[in-house]
DNA sequence: GTTTTCACG
DNA sequence: ACGTACGTGAAAACC
């Protein structure tokens, strides 16, 4: 069999990954590894086809020596790489280094010289070469035996031999340089003949072979204009020809042998993946790396420290505790300093792991029973050796226990949630995680092994709580978060109460409605039976294809047919009105009147969960279902709330914070006009509006207010005159002038966020008034867009974030004071800026007391925080 | 799995 | 010139 050699265009593959891949992929320190990924891709599928002996890969010396595709025509200068990509190719270098691939760069030469002169030089050793690029210059080097590969689609690469080169471009591959040099590439700095393009080059090399021929026979041309050219540009055209010629004789030391390469599949290659968090890429590979002889067949080795392989191997693993000596443990652990718990639902399993790396594995069986398991994890809590784990509310949920269970609260700690805090962009906090960024260990994705879980939470606390030290959290992680754990898994646990019956009822009426509307909707639209009226693809093309209606504004993949662009058709197309209707319908039928249901358990209730390491802002989320989201603000969709009520004998009191995102940036802003209007104690949508327009208080029209408050909304959202222009429906110059009249009102409003900007610019994060932080990456992106964006989330984090302090301030006062004082009521529900109680009926007047007062206390801010309260027998009436 | 839409604060 | 208001989650369509 003949040897392959295969050439890789690093760069061109790079580059043509970067702009294929979305941007915003990233690894958690914020590298960007979408061109890695998109290269590692290419590079892997042509590997499997070819199946080369020997590899190179080209790269430029320097950027501004690359022939690539950045060239920017109009200003005849090259745009610079963005840094996002930039910082990848010394990267990928390394990677390939490990890979055991060779990389090639010489001074003085582009990428392309150096897969000029290798595929030459190893085709006349009589090698078979494969070229891949992304660059159409290559084409000039396929022959019989070099087929240039230009990667197209996700999948498909086009393939050149010589044949191929001349049925696309209709002529040979040593003909197109010719064709170049008279048509020029601006991409690649060559200028060309003046008025030759592409069709009079290509004609001109088809007719003439060559450019020294077609000078030979200038005269014949027939087209004056381009005879011309021709005649003043020869010198030029030579010129350019040698520019459009790739050097195959370039000065390199290295041999085609030398391009033999290792098993790609080896340990500090995975190692490296796991660092760039290339996941799907880890899994996708993983079979390989299982297979290939470098990797241990372990799990618990593939940890690749030393140290930490040794101890591993020094836990007991073998206490696996029997039924006989399970009280022996419980007893022990009463004497143990620190112990890690992982724990495991199917099969029902817990691992604990003391000081002494004493390892105690629990696991139902016919002996032990999960009862047993409940028993033994609660008393573990209570011990006072200090446990940290990973997710304690599930672990609360799973043992079933009640959080007056747990007394020994100060001990316990959830890693968690400690590494949330540390960074809550992050979309997981499980045991790789926390093992790769605090223990600087790489495990392996897979299942559970339970000691090596018990071992990094062991481990990650300390680490943990130190970082919450520095950055000046751990008051927030001590006093807010993990009290907080305890409440919501009361919450949880008991649910609300939803009136089964009467959603039944309420989705059938909505579902008699719907098929009414539907039916209507179809025959006015004149469409038939295969229509599908809730796809949005299917509903744009008729509208802006079919019926040629104008406004079809586009999205990424066809025509928008959002309620704001149906909105301003509905007046003219009766039946879009009704669309929106049906939409609203269908919302509700889907979402809430079925979707509820399901979630309803045996004892008439809704248990959903709510997540506590979830949002960028320190707010909590809703789950399965998202109790946050109920609706409220139209007719119809409100009549839902009457359908969650209170247990027999108890009430709804709902309590909610009037304005509080404006009044905690009244307060950190310290603007006192803002402030002085808060404790004028009236409309403060009003007084705004009064004061940014210049009129009475008293003059103040509905409009007036409205647009006031809007404004006041797109201060705490980071203000921009389009956001608000968009949302009033005003000029940006009118929305600008809003804003600039505001900050003239509120000058400190104005201060506060130019330096809230400033100093997350400086920072990289920003933070609440009880010090969380939010980190703010885009703040460094060299993309416009995503920087204005970094800069409002700058704005609006310390006040959403503040707000969300604030009442899971008052969830844990409130929580507080009931149990103290032995009520009935109940937390139940949290709206971000609400809270739910189920309470007592004899309790009800004094408890909704209560809440209200330590709402208001729950931070002490220079304007009132102001809290409404009323008490019903559903949700809807005491909101 | 991603995109679009829409419910809430 | 660019083309968005901040923070979420769920359902359905589509690929």
């Amino acid at each position: 069999m003949t040897d392959k050699l295969l050439l890789v265009d690093g760069h061109s593959i790079l580059s043509r990954s970067f702009y294929g891949i979305k941007s915003d992929m990233t690894n958690s320190e914020g590298l960007h590894t979408n061109a890695i990924y998109g290269f590692l891709n290419t590079f892997f599928n042509v590997f499997n086809e070819e199946m080369p002996n020997y590899i190179f890969v080209a790269f430029d010396v320097k950027e501004k020596t690359f022939r690539h595709k950045m060239y920017d025509a109009y200003k005849g200068q090259r745009k610079p790489f963005p840094e996002e990509f930039r910082e990848q190719v010394p990267v990928m270098k390394e990677l390939l280094k490990t890979m055991g691939v060779t990389c090639v760069e010489l001074p003085g030469f582009e990428a392309d010289d150096i897969i000029g002169t290798l595929s030459k030089r190893a085709e006349k050793e009589g090698l078979q070469v494969t070229i891949l690029s992304g660059d159409r210059d290559l084409l000039q080097l396929a022959t019989d035996n070099i087929m240039v590969r230009i990667p197209k689609g996700a999948s498909v690469i086009e393939n050149y031999h010589t044949a191929e080169v001349i049925a696309k471009l209709g002529v040979s591959p040593l003909e197109y340089i010719d064709v170049k040099a008279l048509m020029g590439d601006t991409s690649d700095n060559i200028p060309g003949v003046p008025g030759i393009g592409e069709k009079t080059a290509t004609n001109l090399i088809v007719q003439y072979k060559s450019l020294e021929n077609v000078i030979e026979h200038v005269e014949e041309i027939k087209q004056n204009k381009i005879r011309e050219n021709l005649k003043e540009n020869i010198e030029l055209a030579r010129l350019c020809k040698k520019l459009a010629t790739i050097n195959i004789d370039a000065p390199l030391t290295q041999e085609t042998k030398e391009g033999a390469f290792g098993n790609f599949f080896n340990q500090d290659v995975y190692k490296f993946f796991s660092k760039l968090e290339l996941k799907r890429f880890l899994t996708k590979y993983k079979k390989e790396f299982e297979n290939s002889s470098d990797i241990c067949d372990t799990k618990i080795k593939e940890a690749d420290d030393k140290e930490m392989q040794e101890l591993l191997a020094s836990f007991k693993t073998n206490k696996i505790v029997k039924k006989s000596d399970l009280d022996a443990f419980i007893f022990s652990a009463l004497l143990m300093q620190e112990i890690g718990i992982a724990f495991c639902e199917e099969p029902y399993s817990v691992a604990f792991l003391n000081e002494n790396r004493e390892l105690f594995l629990v696991f139902e069986n016919e002996e032990i029973k999960k009862d047993d398991i409940d028993d033994t994890i609660i008393k573990v809590l209570n011990s006072s050796a200090e446990k940290s784990v990973n997710n304690l509310k599930k672990l609360l949920k799973i043992t079933n226990a009640d959080s007056l269970d747990v007394v020994n609260r100060d001990s316990v700690y959830d890693v968690g949630i400690a590494a949330y805090l540390l960074n809550p962009l992050k979309s997981s906090y499980n045991k790789e995680d926390l093992a790769r960024d605090y223990l600087d260990m790489l495990i392996s994705p897979e299942d559970g092994e339970l000691l090596l879980e018990a071992y990094i939470y062991l481990q990650a606390k300390d680490i943990l709580l130190k970082k919450l030290e520095e950055s000046q959290m751990k008051n927030l992680y001590l006093t807010i978060e993990m009290p907080l754990v305890y409440i919501l898994h009361d919450m949880e646990k008991l649910g609300i109460r939803v009136d089964a019956d009467a959603l039944k009822e309420y989705g059938d009426n909505l579902s008699v409605s719907i098929d009414k509307l539907k039916a209507e909707i179809l025959d006015e639209m004149g469409a038939d039976e295969s229509f599908n009226l809730n796809s949005p693809k299917q509903l744009g093309e008729f509208l802006f294809e079919k019926m040629q209606i104008p406004g079809g504004k586009k999205t990424k993949t066809g025509y928008s047919t959002s309620a704001d662009v149906l909105e301003k058709l509905a007046p003219d197309y009766p039946f879009i009105a009704k669309i929106l209707e049906y939409r609203t319908l269908t919302k509700l039928k889907s979402t809430y009147a079925d979707g509820l249901a399901v979630f309803i358990k045996e004892d008439g209730r809704i248990h959903g969960t709510f997540n506590q390491t979830i949002t960028a802002t320190g707010r909590i989320s809703s789950t399965e279902p998202n109790l946050q989201n109920i609706p409220i603000r139209m007719e119809i969709g409100r009549q839902l709330r009457k359908i969650f009520i209170p247990k027999d004998d108890f009430v709804f009191i709902d309590a909610d914070y009037s304005q509080i995102e404006l009044r905690v940036l009244a307060h950190i802003s310290g603007d006192e006009n803002l402030i002085e209007a808060y404790k004028s104690d009236q409309d403060i949508h009003k007084i705004t509006a009064s004061k940014v327009f210049g009129i009475p208080l008293g003059e103040v029209t509905k409009e007036q207010r409205s647009n006031a408050k809007a404004v006041n909304f797109g201060i705490v959202y980071g203000i921009s005159s389009f956001g608000l222009s968009n949302d009033i429906g005003i000029s940006r110059k009118e929305a600008k002038e809003y804003i600039e009249s505001y900050f003239k009102t509120y000058p400190g409003i104005k201060t506060f966020l130019d330096d809230v900007v400033e100093n997350a610019k400086k920072d990289g994060f920003v933070r609440t008034m009880f010090n969380r932080i939010r980190p703010i990456p885009e703040l460094k992106s060299s993309n416009h867009m995503q920087k204005m964006f970094g800069e409002r989330v700058a704005m609006n984090s310390p006040i959403q974030g503040t707000a969300a302090d604030i009442i899971k301030i008052a969830m844990i006062k409130v929580d507080e004071h009931l149990r103290k004082n032995n009520f009935k009521s109940r937390l139940i529900l949290q709206v971000h800026d609400e809270l739910l109680i189920e309470a007592a009926k004899d309790e009800a007047e004094e408890v909704k007391k209560i809440i209200v007062e330590e709402m208001q206390k729950a931070a002490d801010l220079k304007v009132k925080l102001e809290v409404e309260a009323s008490i019903a027998d559903n949700w809807l009436d005491a909101h």
